[in-house]
RNA sequence: GGCCCGGUGGUCAAGCGGUCAAGACACCGCCCUUUCACGGCGGUAACACGAGUUCGAUUCUCGUCCGGGUCACCA
């Protein structure tokens, strides 16, 4: 017969408090019926994927002004750790505007009363619930070295049985006392496993709160809690510390559905009731013609720095995740332009089963959508704070005359029409490049269809008679007036009715001038573009073109 | 392979027993227009397949197929 409080206190002779202790120490939350509890536990990887980020919009949108939604942090493998990690989501998630209402603060600081929020930090708790484990006969230490799992698991393959670590080949699970101590006395390195209670032949059941009524073949693994370092399992921690952090909902990958047997049967060992599941689909990708899921190693878009690089508005990206996950949001955005986002009536409900594949096109229009809102002064300041990390030679160009760079990005925009042809920042340097003649190059062709005698005769003659003080009107009445003498019709409609009376049109004539001052077939008004440009750059560039 | 999840146009998706099967992006056409962009109008395009249940299935059940996930001292 085993003595279990006897191992207990062999295993774990530092610890002091009993679960009971914890218990009264994180007392359940007061809050307004029906608020959630959210988290976002990332490892302090130092990356952070674009699925991180979605699922941290879904717990703070579903926690809300009346729910919490608090930042934990996964330290559990220390090979993985990257220094600094901590500001790095912090900032990138304030970035896009999330910002956490309690835990982690910084790489060492936190807010609430339910912490530490650093998982290295809890070692005393999860010992303490690994001993009352082991009191209760749930778990003992297994001394079996990383080449006797493997041998066990060759084994198995060979007679094709289910490998792992459970039932009659989970040779520590009948260990003697004598032989654990014998063992520990040795100094044996040992890893703590659950001693699961499970049936094969039982079903757990789960209502996921996205993917509906689960049902699964209960744990039969003796999975591990404790690593030989003391330091706990994802599994052990998320079952301890969801509990203990009062967490009502846990938002997660829907990988994580598969372990969904082994988390249920751990909150039945502790005792406690699990918390709700909402088991989100990844963000998928086509490759070859199938679908998988974004890559953090093939897929630079699996990273929330390419967004960050490239210049995506961070309102963009949220609102296109938001697409993704309520399809309803869309019709809510065109009817409430400037709301706050955390107006939007949100409802996990409404998210899909499956995973989406990511669709840049669909995100560039909407990035494009934003931006078309943003008053030049903004645009102005978000271009600058990018090139900053991102353009030095920009934002050189732009440091030097800021009030011109503005003025560049007021062409257009505030009105009822405004431009959508950016998408991201890194598109400005392009947008802007003729203004400058550091950038300026001849990109287009003149138009092919005018004659180089006429070319050259509607810059020398509109290079005479432009001012630069002129009205819009007076301005394009001058380009008109260009028109007649030349063989051009000053009317595009009395062209198209009748163009072999003309060698072309008022356009044919614009798009000459254009090219001559910009170096583009396409571009914003002119008028402006020129006004912008300046006297002096504008006859110049005329001059050159001839 | 075992277990689990999913399957409506190219993409994201409404719909949940009776619909000419919404809408958005992309694409195409037309209009507006000195170019482009914007905007307006229109168009192409979908219920994976096979059995049931039913007067009637995209909607319910089962099977098949296809896609995805997971089977660590990583999370």
């Amino acid at each position: 017969m085993t003595d279990c409080k006897k191992i207990a206190g062999l295993l774990f002779p530092d610890c002091t408090k009993t679960p009971d202790d914890y218990e009264a120490l994180y007392p359940p939350r007061v809050l307004p019926e029906g608020a959630m509890v959210t988290r976002f536990a990332p490892s302090p990887t130092g990356f952070m994927h674009i699925g991180n980020l979605f699922s941290c919009l879904i717990d703070r949108l579903a926690a809300g002004k009346n729910g919490v939604f608090y930042l934990r942090i996964e330290d559990t493998d220390k090979k993985r750790e990257v220094a600094g990690a901590i500001d790095a989501i912090l900032s990138g998630l304030a970035y896009f505007g999330i910002v956490p209402d309690e835990g982690m603060s910084g790489e060492t600081t936190e807010t609430g009363e339910y912490g530490p929020y650093k998982q290295s930090l809890r070692r005393d708790i999860y010992a303490c619930f690994a001993k009352s484990l082991v009191e209760k006969g749930l778990a003992y230490p297994c001394f079996c070295s990383e080449e006797e799992i493997a041998a066990l698991r060759e084994r198995q393959e060979k007679q094709g049985v289910t490998p792992g670590y459970y039932g009659e080949w989970a040779c520590c699970r009948s260990l003697s006392d004598e032989q654990i101590e014998e063992n520990l006395r040795q100094g044996k390195p040992y890893v703590l496993r659950l001693r699961s209670f499970g049936s094969e032949d039982k079903k757990i059941f789960v209502d996921d709160k996205i993917k509906g009524k689960l049902e699964m073949p209960e744990n039969v693994q003796d999975i591990v809690l404790l690593k030989t370092d003391g330091i706990p399992t994802y599994h052990f921690a998320h079952a301890v510390d969801d509990h203990l952090m009062r967490t009502t909902h846990v938002v997660r990958g829907d990988e994580w559905i598969s372990s969904l047997p082994v988390h249920i049967q751990l909150f039945q060992a502790l005792g406690v009731k699990p918390p709700k599941y909402v088991h989100i689909a990844p963000i998928m990708k086509l490759d070859n013609g199938n679908k998988r899921k974004l890559s953090k190693r093939k897929d630079p878009e699996s990273a929330v720095s390419f967004y960050v690089q490239q210049g995506y508005p961070a309102e963009g990206v949220v609102e296109y995740l938001m697409t993704l996950s309520n399809s309803n949001f869309e019709d809510w955005r065109k009817a409430n332009r400037n709301a706050p986002l955390s107006d939007f009536p949100f409802t996990i409900k409404k998210m899909s089963a499956s995973g989406a594949l990511f669709d840049q096109a669909k995100l560039e229009d909407i990035c494009k959508e934003v931006i078309s809102r943003f008053s030049a002064d903004e645009v102005f300041s978000r271009v600058f704070a990018w090139a900053k990390n991102e353009d030095e030679e920009l934002f050189r160009l732009m440091d030097s005359d800021p009030d011109k760079a503005r003025a560049i990005f007021a062409i257009d925009r505030g009105g009822a029409k405004p431009r959508k042809d950016m998408a991201r920042w890194n598109m400005a340097k392009q947008y802007m490049a003729y203004f400058y003649d550091e950038l300026f190059a001849a990109e287009d062709a003149m138009p092919e269809n005018i004659a180089a005698d006429d070319r050259s005769a509607i810059l020398t003659q509109y290079a005479g008679v432009y001012d630069e003080a002129d009205t819009k009107d007076e301005w394009f009445a001058k380009i008109k007036a260009l028109c007649e003498p030349l063989g051009f019709s000053p009317d595009v409609k009395a062209y198209k009715k009748n163009p072999d009376a003309y060698k072309g049109h008022v356009g044919d004539v614009s798009s000459v001038i254009r090219v001559a001052v910009t170096g583009r077939r396409n571009t914003p008004d002119l008028y402006e573009v020129m006004k912008v440009l300046g006297k002096d750059r504008v006859l110049a560039r005329l001059q050159n073109a001839r």
